[in-house]
DNA sequence: ATTGGAATCGGAATCCGATTCCGGTTCACC
DNA sequence: GGTGAACCGGAATCGGATTCCGATTCCAAT
Protein backbone atom coordinates (compact mmCIF):
# COMPACT_ATOMS: atom_id res chain seq x y z
CA UNK A 1 0.00 0.00 0.00
CA UNK A 2 1.65 3.12 -0.96
CA UNK A 3 1.64 5.75 1.79
CA UNK A 4 -0.74 8.44 1.20
CA UNK A 5 1.44 11.21 -1.39
CA UNK A 6 0.50 14.76 -0.34
CA UNK A 7 0.14 14.60 3.84
CA UNK A 8 -0.27 17.85 4.82
CA UNK A 9 1.40 18.07 8.09
CA UNK A 10 -2.05 18.84 9.84
CA UNK A 11 -3.94 15.59 9.94
CA UNK A 12 -6.79 15.60 7.48
CA UNK A 13 -10.40 16.23 9.14
CA UNK A 14 -11.86 13.10 7.53
CA UNK A 15 -9.01 10.21 7.88
CA UNK A 16 -5.78 11.73 9.66
CA UNK A 17 -4.06 8.89 10.63
CA UNK A 18 -3.65 5.15 10.17
CA UNK A 19 -6.12 3.56 13.06
CA UNK A 20 -3.95 1.42 15.45
CA UNK A 21 -2.93 -2.18 14.20
CA UNK A 22 -4.28 -3.25 17.69
CA UNK A 23 -7.50 -1.49 17.81
CA UNK A 24 -8.27 -3.20 14.36
CA UNK A 25 -6.96 -6.65 15.82
CA UNK A 26 -8.84 -6.49 18.90
CA UNK A 27 -11.77 -5.24 16.91
CA UNK A 28 -12.19 -8.69 15.08
CA UNK A 29 -11.19 -10.98 17.86
CA UNK A 30 -14.19 -9.69 19.26
CA UNK A 31 -16.48 -9.66 16.40
CA UNK A 32 -15.69 -13.37 15.77
CA UNK A 33 -16.25 -14.12 19.29
CA UNK A 34 -19.42 -12.69 19.39
CA UNK A 35 -20.28 -14.43 15.92
CA UNK A 36 -19.11 -17.56 17.25
CA UNK A 37 -20.46 -17.49 20.89
CA UNK A 38 -23.85 -16.12 19.80
CA UNK A 39 -24.20 -19.13 17.28
CA UNK A 40 -23.39 -21.61 19.78
CA UNK A 41 -25.09 -20.41 22.44
CA UNK A 42 -27.81 -17.90 21.74
CA UNK A 43 -28.84 -15.10 23.45
CA UNK A 44 -27.47 -16.64 27.02
CA UNK A 45 -24.20 -15.13 26.23
CA UNK A 46 -23.12 -12.36 28.54
CA UNK A 47 -20.68 -9.14 27.64
CA UNK A 48 -18.05 -10.77 30.09
CA UNK A 49 -18.23 -14.26 28.02
CA UNK A 50 -17.63 -12.09 24.60
CA UNK A 51 -14.77 -10.64 26.34
CA UNK A 52 -12.72 -13.21 27.72
CA UNK A 53 -13.06 -15.41 25.09
CA UNK A 54 -12.02 -12.68 22.49
CA UNK A 55 -9.04 -12.18 25.47
CA UNK A 56 -9.90 -8.61 25.69
CA UNK A 57 -11.10 -6.21 28.63
CA UNK A 58 -15.04 -5.74 28.77
CA UNK A 59 -14.02 -1.99 28.47
CA UNK A 60 -12.77 -3.01 24.74
CA UNK A 61 -15.61 -4.33 23.57
CA UNK A 62 -17.40 -1.19 24.31
CA UNK A 63 -15.02 0.50 22.70
CA UNK A 64 -15.69 -0.99 19.37
CA UNK A 65 -19.60 -1.79 19.64
CA UNK A 66 -21.42 0.84 21.63
CA UNK A 67 -23.92 -1.94 22.68
CA UNK A 68 -24.78 -5.55 23.26
CA UNK A 69 -27.03 -4.89 20.36
CA UNK A 70 -24.83 -3.20 18.24
CA UNK A 71 -22.51 -6.30 19.00
CA UNK A 72 -25.28 -8.86 17.68
CA UNK A 73 -26.36 -6.88 15.00
CA UNK A 74 -22.91 -6.49 13.74
CA UNK A 75 -22.32 -10.40 13.92
CA UNK A 76 -25.47 -10.67 12.20
CA UNK A 77 -25.12 -8.72 9.67
CA UNK A 78 -21.44 -11.03 8.58
CA UNK A 79 -24.42 -13.85 8.67
CA UNK A 80 -26.41 -12.10 6.27
CA UNK A 81 -23.56 -11.06 3.70
CA UNK A 82 -22.44 -14.65 4.00
CA UNK A 83 -26.42 -15.52 2.86
CA UNK A 84 -25.95 -12.56 -0.13
CA UNK A 85 -22.46 -14.06 -1.46
CA UNK A 86 -23.95 -17.26 -1.88
CA UNK A 87 -27.27 -15.89 -3.82
CA UNK A 88 -24.76 -14.36 -6.17
CA UNK A 89 -22.46 -17.38 -6.59
CA UNK A 90 -24.97 -20.18 -6.77
CA UNK A 91 -28.50 -19.00 -7.24
CA UNK A 92 -28.17 -16.15 -9.89
CA UNK A 93 -25.93 -18.67 -12.04
CA UNK A 94 -28.67 -21.17 -12.46
CA UNK A 95 -30.44 -21.11 -15.87
CA UNK A 96 -33.31 -22.28 -14.08
CA UNK A 97 -34.88 -19.25 -12.58
CA UNK A 98 -36.93 -20.73 -10.21
CA UNK A 99 -35.31 -23.14 -8.78
CA UNK A 100 -32.90 -20.67 -8.09
CA UNK A 101 -34.77 -18.16 -6.26
CA UNK A 102 -36.02 -21.87 -4.14
CA UNK A 103 -32.58 -22.06 -3.78
CA UNK A 104 -31.80 -18.64 -2.50
CA UNK A 105 -34.62 -18.78 0.42
CA UNK A 106 -33.54 -22.35 1.09
CA UNK A 107 -30.14 -21.02 2.15
CA UNK A 108 -31.56 -18.69 4.24
CA UNK A 109 -33.37 -21.48 5.58
CA UNK A 110 -30.25 -23.83 6.33
CA UNK A 111 -28.14 -21.42 7.41
CA UNK A 112 -30.53 -19.74 10.22
CA UNK A 113 -31.59 -23.17 11.37
CA UNK A 114 -27.77 -24.10 12.13
CA UNK A 115 -27.77 -21.14 14.07
CA UNK A 116 -29.02 -20.49 17.49
CA UNK A 117 -28.52 -16.51 18.43
CA UNK A 118 -28.24 -14.71 14.96
CA UNK A 119 -31.56 -15.31 13.78
CA UNK A 120 -33.01 -12.59 15.27
CA UNK A 121 -30.62 -9.80 14.07
CA UNK A 122 -31.12 -11.29 10.54
CA UNK A 123 -34.90 -11.82 11.11
CA UNK A 124 -34.80 -8.32 11.71
CA UNK A 125 -32.64 -7.16 8.98
CA UNK A 126 -34.80 -8.49 6.21
CA UNK A 127 -37.82 -7.35 8.14
CA UNK A 128 -36.83 -3.33 7.87
CA UNK A 129 -38.05 -1.70 5.14
CA UNK A 130 -35.01 -0.01 4.51
CA UNK A 131 -31.95 1.53 4.66
CA UNK A 132 -29.86 0.25 7.46
CA UNK A 133 -26.18 -0.72 6.33
CA UNK A 134 -24.26 -1.74 2.76
CA UNK A 135 -25.30 -5.54 3.29
CA UNK A 136 -28.51 -4.74 3.30
CA UNK A 137 -29.03 -2.55 0.24
CA UNK A 138 -26.71 -5.50 -1.97
CA UNK A 139 -28.93 -8.33 0.16
CA UNK A 140 -32.24 -6.14 -1.91
CA UNK A 141 -30.69 -5.59 -5.07
CA UNK A 142 -29.30 -9.86 -5.15
CA UNK A 143 -32.79 -10.75 -4.65
CA UNK A 144 -34.28 -8.32 -7.23
CA UNK A 145 -32.30 -10.02 -9.58
CA UNK A 146 -33.44 -13.39 -8.82
CA UNK A 147 -36.78 -12.01 -8.99
CA UNK A 148 -36.55 -10.40 -12.31
CA UNK A 149 -35.14 -13.59 -14.21
CA UNK A 150 -38.10 -15.65 -12.22
CA UNK A 151 -40.77 -13.11 -13.50
CA UNK A 152 -38.59 -13.03 -17.42
CA UNK A 153 -39.54 -17.42 -17.04
CA UNK A 154 -42.60 -16.81 -16.27
CA UNK A 155 -42.29 -18.44 -13.47
CA UNK A 156 -43.67 -16.38 -11.26
CA UNK A 157 -46.35 -14.16 -10.89
CA UNK A 158 -45.82 -10.18 -12.44
CA UNK A 159 -46.95 -8.55 -9.21
CA UNK A 160 -44.75 -9.84 -6.61
CA UNK A 161 -42.03 -7.73 -5.56
CA UNK A 162 -39.14 -7.73 -3.38
CA UNK A 163 -40.44 -6.88 -0.56
CA UNK A 164 -42.59 -9.69 -0.73
CA UNK A 165 -39.71 -11.88 -0.80
CA UNK A 166 -37.90 -10.44 2.43
CA UNK A 167 -41.33 -10.55 4.25
CA UNK A 168 -41.07 -14.44 3.43
CA UNK A 169 -38.08 -14.36 4.55
CA UNK A 170 -38.64 -12.80 8.05
CA UNK A 171 -41.50 -15.18 8.06
CA UNK A 172 -39.05 -17.96 7.52
CA UNK A 173 -36.69 -16.65 9.85
CA UNK A 174 -39.30 -16.64 13.03
CA UNK A 175 -40.69 -19.80 12.15
CA UNK A 176 -36.84 -21.39 12.51
CA UNK A 177 -36.63 -19.27 16.04
CA UNK A 178 -39.73 -20.50 17.59
CA UNK A 179 -39.28 -23.74 16.25
CA UNK A 180 -42.77 -23.40 14.69
CA UNK A 181 -42.81 -26.86 12.18
CA UNK A 182 -40.85 -27.47 9.26
CA UNK A 183 -39.44 -24.74 7.38
CA UNK A 184 -39.62 -26.47 4.57
CA UNK A 185 -42.51 -26.95 3.80
CA UNK A 186 -43.36 -23.56 4.79
CA UNK A 187 -41.29 -22.49 1.71
CA UNK A 188 -42.90 -24.86 -0.02
CA UNK A 189 -45.91 -23.25 0.67
CA UNK A 190 -44.66 -19.82 -0.30
CA UNK A 191 -43.33 -20.50 -3.40
CA UNK A 192 -46.22 -22.02 -4.87
CA UNK A 193 -48.09 -18.92 -3.80
CA UNK A 194 -45.36 -17.27 -5.91
CA UNK A 195 -46.13 -18.83 -9.25
CA UNK A 196 -48.85 -17.31 -11.83
CA UNK B 1 -43.35 -37.17 49.47
CA UNK B 2 -46.41 -36.23 49.80
CA UNK B 3 -48.55 -36.60 53.10
CA UNK B 4 -50.28 -39.25 53.72
CA UNK B 5 -53.33 -39.90 51.58
CA UNK B 6 -55.73 -40.05 54.67
CA UNK B 7 -57.49 -36.52 54.85
CA UNK B 8 -58.12 -35.07 58.24
CA UNK B 9 -60.72 -32.86 58.84
CA UNK B 10 -58.50 -30.79 56.74
CA UNK B 11 -59.74 -28.91 53.26
CA UNK B 12 -60.23 -31.30 50.41
CA UNK B 13 -56.91 -31.73 48.27
CA UNK B 14 -59.02 -29.46 45.17
CA UNK B 15 -60.71 -26.86 46.16
CA UNK B 16 -60.05 -25.94 49.77
CA UNK B 17 -61.06 -22.69 50.55
CA UNK B 18 -63.01 -20.18 48.51
CA UNK B 19 -60.33 -17.61 47.09
CA UNK B 20 -59.79 -14.44 48.55
CA UNK B 21 -62.28 -11.62 47.10
CA UNK B 22 -59.51 -9.10 47.08
CA UNK B 23 -57.12 -11.40 45.60
CA UNK B 24 -58.68 -12.71 42.60
CA UNK B 25 -59.87 -8.39 42.22
CA UNK B 26 -56.18 -7.58 42.04
CA UNK B 27 -55.34 -10.98 39.92
CA UNK B 28 -57.70 -9.19 37.28
CA UNK B 29 -56.57 -6.08 37.85
CA UNK B 30 -52.37 -6.73 37.31
CA UNK B 31 -53.93 -8.22 34.11
CA UNK B 32 -56.00 -5.40 32.86
CA UNK B 33 -53.08 -3.20 33.31
CA UNK B 34 -50.68 -5.42 31.77
CA UNK B 35 -52.45 -6.22 28.95
CA UNK B 36 -53.34 -1.95 28.44
CA UNK B 37 -49.66 -1.26 28.73
CA UNK B 38 -47.71 -3.93 26.76
CA UNK B 39 -50.48 -3.12 23.94
CA UNK B 40 -49.47 0.92 23.80
CA UNK B 41 -46.09 0.77 24.91
CA UNK B 42 -44.62 -2.33 24.21
CA UNK B 43 -41.61 -4.18 25.35
CA UNK B 44 -40.07 -0.57 27.02
CA UNK B 45 -42.96 -1.14 30.37
CA UNK B 46 -41.38 -1.91 33.20
CA UNK B 47 -42.82 -3.60 36.51
CA UNK B 48 -43.44 -1.41 38.59
CA UNK B 49 -45.24 0.75 35.88
CA UNK B 50 -47.66 -2.22 35.44
CA UNK B 51 -47.84 -2.24 39.35
CA UNK B 52 -48.64 1.21 39.45
CA UNK B 53 -51.40 1.31 36.98
CA UNK B 54 -52.88 -1.55 38.30
CA UNK B 55 -52.69 0.25 41.80
CA UNK B 56 -50.84 -2.82 43.86
CA UNK B 57 -47.61 -2.94 44.99
CA UNK B 58 -44.93 -4.59 43.00
CA UNK B 59 -44.64 -7.97 45.45
CA UNK B 60 -48.73 -8.42 44.10
CA UNK B 61 -48.00 -8.17 41.02
CA UNK B 62 -45.40 -11.03 41.02
CA UNK B 63 -47.59 -13.30 43.92
CA UNK B 64 -49.78 -13.43 40.60
CA UNK B 65 -47.67 -14.17 38.09
CA UNK B 66 -43.90 -15.31 38.89
CA UNK B 67 -42.38 -13.64 36.17
CA UNK B 68 -42.60 -10.81 33.81
CA UNK B 69 -42.11 -13.57 31.17
CA UNK B 70 -45.20 -15.13 32.72
CA UNK B 71 -47.41 -11.51 32.56
CA UNK B 72 -46.63 -11.30 28.91
CA UNK B 73 -47.82 -14.54 28.15
CA UNK B 74 -50.79 -14.39 30.11
CA UNK B 75 -51.60 -10.96 28.78
CA UNK B 76 -50.88 -12.28 25.31
CA UNK B 77 -53.16 -15.17 25.78
CA UNK B 78 -56.06 -13.19 26.41
CA UNK B 79 -55.20 -11.85 23.09
CA UNK B 80 -55.04 -15.26 21.37
CA UNK B 81 -58.26 -16.47 22.94
CA UNK B 82 -60.24 -13.06 21.17
CA UNK B 83 -58.62 -14.65 17.86
CA UNK B 84 -59.79 -17.69 18.09
CA UNK B 85 -63.58 -16.46 19.39
CA UNK B 86 -63.73 -15.08 16.29
CA UNK B 87 -62.68 -17.62 14.41
CA UNK B 88 -65.49 -19.71 15.72
CA UNK B 89 -67.86 -16.82 15.84
CA UNK B 90 -66.80 -15.54 12.21
CA UNK B 91 -64.86 -17.83 9.70
CA UNK B 92 -66.40 -21.15 10.44
CA UNK B 93 -70.10 -20.03 10.03
CA UNK B 94 -69.02 -19.04 6.62
CA UNK B 95 -70.35 -21.33 3.68
CA UNK B 96 -66.95 -20.44 1.63
CA UNK B 97 -64.56 -22.13 3.45
CA UNK B 98 -61.97 -20.88 1.89
CA UNK B 99 -63.18 -17.35 2.29
CA UNK B 100 -63.49 -18.29 6.40
CA UNK B 101 -59.90 -19.20 6.50
CA UNK B 102 -58.35 -16.33 4.99
CA UNK B 103 -60.54 -14.07 7.40
CA UNK B 104 -59.01 -15.75 10.18
CA UNK B 105 -55.40 -14.76 8.83
CA UNK B 106 -56.23 -11.79 8.24
CA UNK B 107 -57.69 -11.28 11.57
CA UNK B 108 -54.57 -12.16 12.98
CA UNK B 109 -53.05 -9.95 11.20
CA UNK B 110 -55.47 -6.94 12.02
CA UNK B 111 -55.25 -7.54 15.75
CA UNK B 112 -51.39 -8.10 15.62
CA UNK B 113 -51.03 -4.54 14.00
CA UNK B 114 -53.17 -3.29 16.51
CA UNK B 115 -50.60 -3.98 19.61
CA UNK B 116 -47.48 -3.50 20.18
CA UNK B 117 -45.96 -5.63 22.79
CA UNK B 118 -48.08 -8.60 23.17
CA UNK B 119 -47.40 -9.53 19.70
CA UNK B 120 -43.90 -11.30 20.63
CA UNK B 121 -46.23 -14.28 23.01
CA UNK B 122 -48.79 -14.17 20.68
CA UNK B 123 -46.24 -15.25 17.40
CA UNK B 124 -44.51 -17.73 20.44
CA UNK B 125 -48.13 -19.10 20.74
CA UNK B 126 -48.16 -20.29 17.22
CA UNK B 127 -44.78 -20.95 16.92
CA UNK B 128 -44.83 -23.83 19.40
CA UNK B 129 -45.53 -26.89 18.37
CA UNK B 130 -47.14 -27.96 21.09
CA UNK B 131 -49.42 -28.16 24.12
CA UNK B 132 -48.86 -25.08 26.75
CA UNK B 133 -52.71 -24.44 27.69
CA UNK B 134 -56.09 -24.26 26.93
CA UNK B 135 -56.17 -21.09 24.68
CA UNK B 136 -53.61 -22.65 22.53
CA UNK B 137 -55.18 -26.27 22.22
CA UNK B 138 -58.51 -24.46 21.69
CA UNK B 139 -57.20 -22.32 18.83
CA UNK B 140 -55.42 -25.54 17.11
CA UNK B 141 -58.84 -27.49 16.82
CA UNK B 142 -60.59 -24.46 15.05
CA UNK B 143 -58.03 -23.85 12.78
CA UNK B 144 -58.44 -27.74 12.27
CA UNK B 145 -61.92 -27.59 11.25
CA UNK B 146 -61.83 -24.29 9.25
CA UNK B 147 -58.67 -26.36 7.26
CA UNK B 148 -60.82 -29.32 6.77
CA UNK B 149 -63.70 -27.75 5.70
CA UNK B 150 -61.80 -26.07 2.91
CA UNK B 151 -60.47 -29.25 2.24
CA UNK B 152 -63.53 -31.12 1.96
CA UNK B 153 -64.39 -28.43 -0.43
CA UNK B 154 -61.22 -29.02 -2.95
CA UNK B 155 -60.20 -25.13 -2.12
CA UNK B 156 -57.11 -26.44 -0.16
CA UNK B 157 -54.15 -29.17 -1.01
CA UNK B 158 -54.92 -32.47 0.56
CA UNK B 159 -51.34 -32.53 2.03
CA UNK B 160 -51.34 -29.01 3.99
CA UNK B 161 -51.44 -29.46 7.81
CA UNK B 162 -52.41 -27.92 10.78
CA UNK B 163 -49.14 -27.27 11.58
CA UNK B 164 -48.68 -25.12 8.03
CA UNK B 165 -51.29 -22.34 9.36
CA UNK B 166 -49.51 -22.11 12.76
CA UNK B 167 -46.36 -21.36 10.66
CA UNK B 168 -48.06 -19.07 8.15
CA UNK B 169 -49.29 -17.51 11.02
CA UNK B 170 -46.16 -17.23 12.76
CA UNK B 171 -44.30 -15.53 9.90
CA UNK B 172 -47.05 -13.49 10.03
CA UNK B 173 -46.72 -12.46 13.41
CA UNK B 174 -42.90 -11.27 12.53
CA UNK B 175 -43.45 -9.49 9.86
CA UNK B 176 -46.10 -7.30 11.73
CA UNK B 177 -43.59 -7.14 14.31
CA UNK B 178 -40.74 -5.80 12.61
CA UNK B 179 -42.89 -3.91 10.21
CA UNK B 180 -41.77 -5.82 7.10
CA UNK B 181 -44.11 -4.86 4.58
CA UNK B 182 -47.65 -5.11 4.00
CA UNK B 183 -48.87 -7.71 5.93
CA UNK B 184 -51.82 -8.43 3.76
CA UNK B 185 -49.88 -8.85 0.56
CA UNK B 186 -48.10 -11.46 2.03
CA UNK B 187 -51.29 -13.18 3.21
CA UNK B 188 -52.33 -13.00 -0.25
CA UNK B 189 -49.38 -15.16 -1.06
CA UNK B 190 -49.38 -17.35 1.59
CA UNK B 191 -53.08 -18.15 0.69
CA UNK B 192 -52.32 -18.68 -3.20
CA UNK B 193 -49.46 -21.18 -2.32
CA UNK B 194 -52.57 -23.64 -0.04
CA UNK B 195 -54.47 -23.98 -3.29
CA UNK B 196 -54.70 -27.26 -5.56
C1' DA C 1 16.32 5.14 17.67
C1' DT C 2 13.82 8.32 20.57
C1' DT C 3 9.97 10.78 22.05
C1' DG C 4 5.34 13.07 22.47
C1' DG C 5 0.80 12.31 23.10
C1' DA C 6 -3.51 10.56 21.25
C1' DA C 7 -5.98 6.28 21.09
C1' DT C 8 -6.55 2.05 23.23
C1' DC C 9 -6.61 -1.14 27.10
C1' DG C 10 -8.64 -3.40 31.22
C1' DG C 11 -11.56 -4.05 34.73
C1' DA C 12 -13.48 -1.90 38.92
C1' DA C 13 -17.45 0.90 39.89
C1' DT C 14 -22.04 2.33 38.61
C1' DC C 15 -26.71 1.97 37.08
C1' DC C 16 -30.96 -0.06 35.99
C1' DG C 17 -34.56 -3.06 36.34
C1' DA C 18 -36.34 -7.71 37.52
C1' DT C 19 -37.07 -10.58 41.46
C1' DT C 20 -37.08 -11.87 46.46
C1' DC C 21 -38.15 -11.23 51.32
C1' DC C 22 -40.63 -10.25 55.31
C1' DG C 23 -43.30 -7.57 58.87
C1' DG C 24 -47.96 -5.85 58.91
C1' DT C 25 -52.86 -6.40 57.31
C1' DT C 26 -57.15 -8.61 55.61
C1' DC C 27 -60.41 -12.09 54.69
C1' DA C 28 -62.88 -16.76 54.93
C1' DC C 29 -64.47 -19.68 58.26
C1' DC C 30 -65.58 -21.21 62.86
C1' DG D 1 -65.65 -11.89 67.62
C1' DG D 2 -61.54 -14.76 67.20
C1' DT D 3 -57.91 -17.07 64.47
C1' DG D 4 -54.66 -18.33 61.23
C1' DA D 5 -53.65 -18.70 56.41
C1' DA D 6 -53.17 -15.91 52.49
C1' DC D 7 -52.39 -11.56 50.85
C1' DC D 8 -50.32 -6.81 50.66
C1' DG D 9 -46.62 -3.32 49.90
C1' DG D 10 -42.32 -1.87 49.09
C1' DA D 11 -37.49 -1.95 50.76
C1' DA D 12 -33.52 -4.77 49.88
C1' DT D 13 -31.05 -7.92 46.83
C1' DC D 14 -29.13 -9.58 42.65
C1' DG D 15 -27.67 -10.04 37.90
C1' DG D 16 -25.87 -8.09 34.07
C1' DA D 17 -25.19 -4.26 30.82
C1' DT D 18 -22.69 0.03 30.50
C1' DT D 19 -19.51 3.80 32.04
C1' DC D 20 -15.23 5.74 33.73
C1' DC D 21 -10.51 6.57 34.22
C1' DG D 22 -5.53 5.72 35.22
C1' DA D 23 -2.03 2.84 32.91
C1' DT D 24 -0.30 1.28 28.60
C1' DT D 25 0.68 0.94 23.65
C1' DC D 26 1.32 2.34 19.07
C1' DC D 27 1.94 5.88 15.24
C1' DA D 28 4.63 9.32 13.32
C1' DA D 29 7.60 13.06 13.41
C1' DT D 30 12.17 14.28 15.04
Amino acid sequence: MPPPSAESGAPARGASRKPRADAERNRARVLAAARELFTARGDEVQMPDVARAAGVGIGTVYRHFPSRTALIAAAGEQRHAEIVEFARAECLTRSDAAEGLAAYLHRIGEVLAADRGLSAPVEAAFGSTEPTGEVQAEGLRVAGDLLARAKAQGAVRADVEVTDLNMIACGLAAIIRTGSGDWRRYLRIACAGLRP
